[in-house]
DNA sequence: CTGAAAGCGCTTACAG
DNA sequence: CTGAAAGCGCTTACAG
């Protein structure tokens, strides 16, 4: 199949002008007559002409769109944080384009070919948890293409950042299973790699530390940040000698895994087991119970790293100092860990 | 920030020779010395060469990349489906552009603006429930920009066409509650103008018909489609002076909502209400109970979609017929309908 | 086998 | 106020 589109040649054959007229009328150039201008517009709106994008990015090495790069788009965290993304940079005349790297390493290493050979004009992104390697980020940063990231940060590239309060969100959920009475309290974290990993684990420790519970080495499981292993880890934790009173899950995979697993074993929550996650609320409310979890402001993440990003492409040279936000999470507490 | 890329007149300037020739050797034209090719492309390789995709579209009109415009990419049928789309353009050279029209017609019309001025090559679009009228996709195919329907299609417009078999899907779903015994069976559907409810209901119908129940109007009810509205159909529906004693879900979010509702006010599934829904597997197995449901082939048909897309991209002329694809959906029962 | 030239659609100094 | 020319990075007939 063929594509036409009018040309700011055809316009300027029709009213018998030059090329370079046609052009300068249409961006509204002060050195054209009103006459002309005038003319110039009328024809262009009744052929319906826009201009192509393509010249204008081979001229100006700039495409008017950002990447971003997510793990997974179907998990609610990552498309609440895209909408945030695509808000921003929609309100400030940016496409946005959607990569997934599915936890996978070489998928990444694509994208951000993609991106470079694609001259997208920058990039937002939170590292594959598969990634301990960031070489091709840094790459992209080198090429002259911006990189923020967010929720899964690395210390290993100096840019702007945009994270979730971890250790604050990890130390209010122990802190409240304890007060609520929990003794023995697990935490099935995510992957070691993961920089939020070390920040949640952080946080439980020094809830646990602060109310004089000694932490346990066997109440620490790893998993992947699935259901499948949440499952897996439950397992796990409920075969010790001295089981968990309380299991605090690392993400929402996990903990729809820990929550299945301790129905399937039996146990009620949060009676036998008391039960806490980092979730999205429309997910936690349908299980039953509905699960008590720190809940992330996702779509403001989006924001912030995309406005950062914008500020980044739109100024000439690098900044003197790059800049990391960390926002607040929110503990929402639901039947899972309300204990009497 | 600036960008700065090796182009192929540097690599002409380094070499002494023309940047002509170093095209030629690059795409490995016969006409040019097996030696001087080699040292194209040993410098090439040197400097990290890539050619800039964003002169190439401009010269074939061609951007090898193609859009899908989803309602909302966070729905797991849809990820799913894009997971199809993309598995066959990357097989095939292509990337993908992801949209949400978020169910907004004007978010639809502004994505396939920016489709035909980015010169996409062509799109994979499941409509917004809100587009009756959908002349911008009539607009891009007279642009000789193919657009292939999937899940949700069109009657008014001619191209091809990927859905599910949803007459059948609704047919075997509601077969299956009158065989548990079920009499009084309600529906609650999704938006009218949506080829897919219209289908749905039909399955629905000539269920009851052919085993003798008589379709009564208010056993039906339309319903947007989020749990919220699930909820509150649900609600309508029990208070009801007859309660229906089984309750058919048109989609995943729906059924969540009738889900929810019923379990808020008090009744039992399967024994006092029976559900099945329009689900995806791993949602409907989390809730308690797992819910029965008619699955549908997300990503074969994200596959399906995609490869009839590139197949028109890539053939010089329309083809003398659309064709349309129907694929079967599977019924997988659950607790929540299987009554003794 | 290689090069000079034209052209994809646009913008923008440079002349007039 | 307007136009001719050069150029963004590439490809490809046309000459030789």
């Amino acid at each position: 199949m063929k594509k036409v589109s009018i040309t700011i040649k055809e316009i300027a054959r029709q009213l018998g002008i030059s090329k370079s007229t046609v052009s300068r009328a249409l961006r509204d150039s002060s050195e054209i007559s009103e006459e002309t201008k005038q003319k110039v517009i009328d024809l262009a709106e009744e052929l319906n002409y826009y201009p192509n994008p393509i010249a204008i990015s081979l001229l100006k090495n700039r495409t008017q769109t950002i990447g971003v790069i997510v793990p997974d788009i179907a998990n609610r965290f990552y498309s609440s944080a895209i909408g945030g993304v695509e808000d921003i940079a929609y309100s400030r005349g940016y496409h946005t384009m959607i990569y997934q790297s599915h936890e996978l390493l070489e998928r990444e290493r694509s994208a951000t070919r993609h991106i470079a050979s694609r001259r997208v004009d920058g990039l937002v992104v939170a590292i594959s948890s598969q990634s301990e390697n960031i070489d091709h980020f840094a790459s992209l940063q080198e090429q002259g293409i911006p990189v923020v990231f967010f929720d899964r940060v690395s210390d290993a590239m100096n840019s702007h950042k945009v994270r979730v309060d971890d250790y604050r969100g990890a130390f209010d959920a122990t802190e409240h299973l304890i007060k609520r009475g929990c003794k023995r309290i697990a935490h099935i974290a995510g992957p070691k790699p993961v920089s939020i990993t070390r920040f949640r684990l952080e946080g439980y420790k020094d809830a646990l530390r602060k109310h004089g519970i000694e932490f346990q080495e066997e109440w620490v499981l790893h998993s992947e940040i699935t259901q499948a292993g949440g499952t897996e880890r439950t397992y796990q934790l409920m075969a010790l000698r001295e089981r968990p009173d309380a299991i605090f899950g690392a993400s929402d995979r996990i903990t729809m895994g820990i929550h299945s697993a301790l129905r399937q074993l039996g146990y009620r929550m949060p009676d036998d087991v008391a039960v806490v996650g980092f979730c999205d609320l429309a997910m936690s409310s349908l299980l039953d119970p509905p699960v008590s979890s720190v809940t992330q402001p996702s779509f403001e993440m989006g924001q912030q790293a995309a406005s950062l990003l914008l500020d980044l492409i739109e100024s000439k040279n690098t900044p003197a100092e790059f800049e990391t936000r960390v926002l607040q999470s929110n503990l929402v507490i639901n039947k899972s860990s309300m204990r009497h």
